[in-house]
DNA sequence: CCGTTTTCGGTTTTT
DNA sequence: CCGAAAACGG
């Protein structure tokens, strides 16, 4: 077979990757290395050199963005069908394994997802029928704490309080939620992953058909990987399937939501027959910002250690600003970006804190050059849109709490926090939802007239919608839970601009219901694979496919949880890109500012046992640049309302002096002379 | 029930 | 200091 297609444009690591044997593989794989083309050829290879078929495989990614990426780079590879072949994320993979297999995993056919605005509002609620003071047991804390000991496979039975009263109460916390949310039906974004990790633990004979099919595990940013995904990728390879990861210990900046760089070491221990494949020849970046990443992360003690190279030319000096104010350091940015004649989608804006962007952006608008910034309120979670949703999931599932609560009194129609108390007494009393304790509030008069009248009108209203929606296709029942659930009126009211937008995107909505071709789930006939076992007797596939009404406002209703989706509206193309360090991650422009390089700021005050990350997200973000980057310090910024001063970063004194070039001595530019700012000592 | 006042916190974030 | 969220008063 003539596979020149898939190893020519290849250099020679990244074809002994790509051809590696059938051994446990780790790609150390660093920033611009071609890691991507390296995923998808080997799976190419695998398909057609190894015997693999489609199912034999399973591609793993963190973002929806990045599984979305490899699925049409292997499409566009490929002239097979790859029918079979599951890419996607930890969460959306561990979603779909629940969905099939609800039954053994002990979860309803019609299971809803929590997103963590969900989960707080729940968490609230827990917190409050206990009765404690959410001062001291904040729910943030709260959410905090159960979803790190999630991260960690840990459920509330697996720890010991051993005397501590803090930590004994926290799990009382923790009890009482993993029990609403069971009692409910519903699951967390970790709560996916600990419980799919336990039923392929407690079924074996699942254990064995998914490790027999899944032969090869490709794993994509493993540096990422939390504890309760690497035990599930333990579980699943089991002693025959092999593991291909691809990381770059020195890009690993997620440690504080879970993510364990250990894992490569664990892997290279519980995996025997481990071959190591370094990847260092870049393909993005000049010599010289090179030479600038290479010394600066040359500082980090804990790493495997690689230098990247290039064969490009030297390129530019890495510039360095030191401005006077954070405003300073906004208009030298910003002057740059006018002098430039490139792409203004191809510059970027990086910075270590969300609060860093609104002095860019104030000075973009003034100069009138238009920006996008990152990380901006996604579609699916903002207001408007999840009251929608939350409609939605009303009618699906009735006894959704987290729904009711929020849609009860939206738009306003008299069902006020006493109501809604006394309904929450009833259902804790009784334990029965909230839409259960309304009917059994009603019929036993334990309201007063008025407040008894609105509530049995949202009763029927809610079982008018049932009824409306009933057979219609998906675009049509959003339409309709659109006007009938008065959300559009509430909004018409207000004559404001804000108001205009929420009915814009109410519209939206029905559009993203219009165009939702679901995907994936296709193949049904999973347990009747070639050389696979079936899937044991008693497995309860998932009944609700498409076409089916429930099921195609389930499968939406997921999707939109799932995939929140970026900012919405078109990708304004043309833009200055703004964004904060961890959101540049796996992206690349020819032109980047790195600004705020101060002490406290980057490294941040908070993170001083954490030096070694701070540094790799600054490794991070010189290595996003290709060809100019522009490293920017103030000597004194706004911050909590006071002026500080702050010292340049220590991470500019590890990149050598020949490598950077001052643009402009503090001193030529006196801070008086900026015109339309605040002045510095104000 | 709704608009105003007060209090609080303020690192990074995908799913 | 600034914005969000909780508490308060009409």
């Amino acid at each position: 077979m003539d596979v020149s297609y898939l190893l020519d444009p290849l250099n020679n690591e990244q074809r002994e990757a790509v051809t590696a044997p059938l051994k446990h593989t780790l790609v150390l794989a660093g920033a611009g290395s071609g890691k991507t083309k390296c995923l998808t050829h080997r799976i190419a290879w695998l398909l057609e050199m190894e015997h693999a078929r489609p199912y034999n495989l399973l591609a793993v990614t963190f973002t929806n963005k990045a599984a979305n990426e490899m699925r049409s780079r292997i499409d566009a590879l490929l002239n097979q069908s790859t029918r079979g072949l599951w890419i996607g994320t930890f969460h959306g993979i561990a979603h779909r394994l629940l969905r099939i297999h609800w039954s053994d995993a002990n979860l309803p056919q019609l299971f809803q997802i929590l997103d963590s605005d969900d989960q707080l509002r729940t968490l609230r609620r827990v917190v409050k029928s206990l009765q404690l003071d959410d001062k001291v047991w904040s729910p943030k804390k709260v959410q905090h704490f159960i979803n790190a000991r999630k991260d960690e496979g840990l459920r509330a039975a697996d720890i010991v309080a051993d005397g501590d009263a803090w930590l004994a109460q926290m799990l009382v916390i923790y009890h009482a939620y993993e029990e609403t949310c069971q009692r409910t039906g519903v699951v967390d974004f970790a709560e996916l992953l600990v419980r799919v990790y336990e039923l392929l633990r407690d079924n074996p004979l699942l254990l064995e058909h998914y490790q027999q099919r899944f032969r090869y595990l490709l794993v994509d940013e493993f540096q990422d990987t939390n504890t309760i995904q690497y035990q599930w990728l333990h579980l699943l390879a089991g002693s025959q399937g092999k593991l291909f990861v691809v990381f770059d210990d020195d890009q690993s900046v997620y440690s504080f939501r879970g993510a364990r760089i250990e894992n490569i070491q664990n892997l290279r221990q519980d995996f025997t027959d481990t071959c190591l494949i370094r990847l260092e020849q870049n393909y993005r970046s000049t010599g010289t910002i090179l030479a600038a990443a290479n010394a600066l992360i040359a500082n980090n003690k804990s790493r495997l250690g690689k230098k990247l190279w290039t064969q490009d030319k030297a390129g530019e000096p890495v510039f360095l600003y030191a401005a006077y104010s954070e405003t300073d350091e906004a208009l030298f940015v910003v002057d740059k970006i006018k002098g430039w004649y490139g792409k203004r989608n191809e510059v970027a804006i990086l910075y270590r804190t969300t609060a860093q962007s609104r002095v860019f952006e104030e000075a973009l608008l003034q100069k009138g050059i238009p920006y996008r910034i990152y990380g901006s309120l996604r579609f699916y979670e903002r207001l408007e849109i999840k009251d929608m949703l939350a409609y939605l999931r009303l009618l699906l599932h009735r006894d959704d709490d987290g729904a009711f609560e929020r849609v009860v009194n939206t738009p306003k129609r008299g069902i006020g926090g006493r109501t809604v108390d006394v309904l929450r007494g009833v259902a804790r009393q009784q334990s029965v939802s909230l839409w259960k304790a309304a009917h059994i509030v009603i019929e036993t008069q334990q309201l007063k007239a008025r407040a008894s009248h609105s509530l049995t009108a949202f009763l029927n209203l809610i079982k008018q919608l049932v009824e409306q929606v009933k057979g219609l296709p998906l675009p049509e029942q959003v339409e309709v839970v659109k006007i009938t659930s008065g959300l559009v009126a509430h909004y018409k009211k207000e004559n404001k601009e804000e108001a205009q937008r929420r009915l814009e995107n109410l519209e939206e909505l029905v559009n993203a219901a219009r165009q939702f071709k679901p995907r994936g789930f296709q193949e049904q006939g999973i347990d009747a694979v070639a050389g696979v076992p079936p899937l044991p007797k008693g497995s309860i596939l998932d009944s609700t496919g498409f076409g089916t009404i429930a099921g195609d406002l389930r499968h939406f209703l997921d999707h939109a949880v799932l995939e929140a989706g970026e900012g919405q509206g078109a990708p304004s193309e043309d833009c200055v890109q703004l964004m904060t360090l961890h959101a540049a991650k796996g992206l690349e422009f020819q032109v980047v500012f790195l600004c705020g390089l101060e002490e406290g700021l980057f490294p941040h005050q908070n993170c001083v046992g954490e030096l070694e990350e701070e540094r790799r997200l600054c490794y991070v973000g010189i290595t996003r640049a290709r060809q100019y980057l522009y490293l920017c310090h103030s000597e004194s910024r706004y911050r909590y309302g006071t002026r500080e001063s702050g010292k340049p970063s220590r991470f500019l004194d590890e990149i050598p002096d020949e490598l950077i070039q001052k643009v402009r001595l503090s001193s030529s530019v006196p801070p008086f002379k900026l015109s339309g700012t605040k002045p510095v000592d104000d």
